[in-house]
RNA sequence: GGAGAAGUAGCGAAGUGGUCGUAACGCGCCGCACUCGAAAUGCGGUUGUCCGCAAGGGCACGUGGGUUCGAAUCCCACCUUCUCCGCCA
């Protein structure tokens, strides 16, 4: 969400920022909407003014026996004005608040301005993609030749984007998770959080999934809770409504979660294999960090991501994201996207962005700078680290062998009882 | 799922229809004094937010409604926490 006193103050940057989105909001409306509001509440606001002016005085006349009864009659019809004016200056908070929340975030001046995907601009490679010296398969094949991924017994008993991990992967899945986060904790010192996978409307809002977003989501049958998308939901909200102390900053957190996504307008796209899921596990991390921080802190998340496609010696490259591909509440993006072979490109692995204070200002999310200084709202950063489901199918192509089997990168092997390859039983 | 209790500043807590929500009192925190320094003590300060150039004003006692000239206080619904019972991994 953008600052009302930011739009109105700078109505052209604005304008600029969602022409470059492609985006058609009338701001106009929304900057004639917040005069008219302002003025109602200036009007308003006077006449409560007397309402506890002459209230105060009641008590006193009543002490001295003076008749209170016409001022009585001429408060209801005051209290009856405040009521009326209330209701109006309500139903015009409540349609800035929508226009508010369905303006996406102005992207950072370094983020390239572009149509689709082809206008995003790779920023480094890493790694070489391998040449193979034999006829390659796709991850879903090696998965199901393998009996390690079963999308038929998935599709029996769930549906179609949902898949079975069975054996060696499961086991790899389960490896992957604790790898990724024991390097985000030990080698870059985030705070592990477990988080509860299903939130409450005010969550969603509060990191942008909602209102504008509610078909992508998974709502539970009988109550009001959504299944996460991803762990940034749940984890960002932890400091909902807060203001953080001086020097906590910056929280860094990584959250392993099931993500539930409905893939809503995707029919067709990426069926098979683990790349489109409707549920996927994800390690994700969240940065809660001084506004004057958060570009160099997107740096460092970027390199934390990296550093798992390094370790487990996938190659990939980080493209930053144009307009086109920004996301709704991003300032600047960075994907990470990794080669697979199959596609005979680079696939997305992990998207890391910046937030600036679009979340915070949602979220209602502040920091104290100082002692006895005013507070101000903090940015907010998240990124995969890494989608889990993604990189099992990377593993699978990157690393498969001519006779069909799998090895098992080396620094992954502590964490899958040593195990070196999957083998066909 | 059933019964009961409770939600007021960073924390504890007073206030049960008006003239103390710039919210008593206590703790914590900040500053000053005393001290070589610290502790103790004393004094002062310490919520957020909105409108406004300012002066000034509005709002907020879990949330949302309602009653009333006036609600922290009365009524209704919901949320959360705690205790007990039932059920359960």
């Amino acid at each position: 969400m953008l600052d009302l006193k930011f739009i109105r103050a700078n109505p052209e940057l604005v304008k600029e920022g969602l022409a470059k989105r492609k985006e058609d909001i009338n701001i106009d409306r929304l900057i004639e909407l917040d005069e008219k509001r302002r003025s109602l509440l200036t009007e308003v606001e006077q006449l409560k003014s007397k309402q506890n002016s002459v209230s105060k005085d009641i008590p006193k006349l009543k002490k001295e026996g003076k008749d209170v009864q016409p001022i009585f009659e001429e408060m209801r019809l005051l209290s009856e004005s405040v009521k009326l004016m209330d209701g109006q200056l309500k139903e015009i908070e409540a349609e800035i608040q929508d226009m508010l929340y369905s303006i996406p975030n102005i992207p950072h001046p370094s983020v390239p301005v572009g149509d689709t995907d082809e206008d995003n601009v790779p920023v480094r490679h890493w790694g070489e993609p391998r040449k193979f010296d034999f006829d390659f398969k796709a991850h879903w094949d090696i998965g199901t030749d393998l009996g390690i991924l079963d999308w038929a017994s998935a599709g029996k008993v769930t549906g179609a984007r949902f898949t079975f991990y069975r054996g060696a992967g499961a086991a790899l899945e389960r490896a992957l998770i604790n790898f990724f986060i024991d390097v985000h904790t030990k080698e870059h010192n985030y705070e592990e959080v477990f988080p509860p996978f299903m939130v409450h409307r005010n969550s969603m809002v509060g990191t942008g999934q909602l209102p504008k977003f509610e078909e992508d989501a998974f709502k539970v049958h009988n109550t009001e809770y959504f299944l996460i998308p991803t762990a940034e939901v749940p984890v960002t909200n932890i400091y909902r409504e807060q203001i953080l102390e001086p020097g906590v900053l910056p929280i860094k957190h990584v959250a392993y979660s099931a993500c539930f996504r409905a893939e809503a307008g995707s029919a067709g796209r990426d069926t098979r294999g683990l790349i489109r899921q409707h549920q996927f596990n994800k390690v994700e991390l969240v940065k809660f960090v001084e506004p004057e921080t958060s570009y160099d802190e997107l740096e460092t998340l970027v390199n934390d991501a990296e550093r798992i496609l390094q370790l487990l010696n996938l190659p990939y490259r980080v493209s930053m994201m144009c307009t086109a591909d920004l996301g709704f509440t991003a300032a600047k993006k960075y994907d990470l996207e990794v080669w697979m072979p199959s596609y005979n490109r680079y696939v997305e692995i992990s998207s890391c962005s910046n937030f600036e204070d679009f979340q915070a200002r949602r979220a209602e999310i502040k920091y104290r700078p100082a002692i006895g200084e005013k507070a101000r709202y903090i940015h907010t950063l998240n990124g995969s680290g890494l989608a889990v489901g993604r990189t099992v199918a990377a593993i699978l192509e990157n690393y498969q062998q001519a006779d069909g089997s799998v090895v098992i990168p080396e620094a992954l092997r502590p964490y899958i009882n040593g195990l070196e390859k999957i083998e066909k039983k």
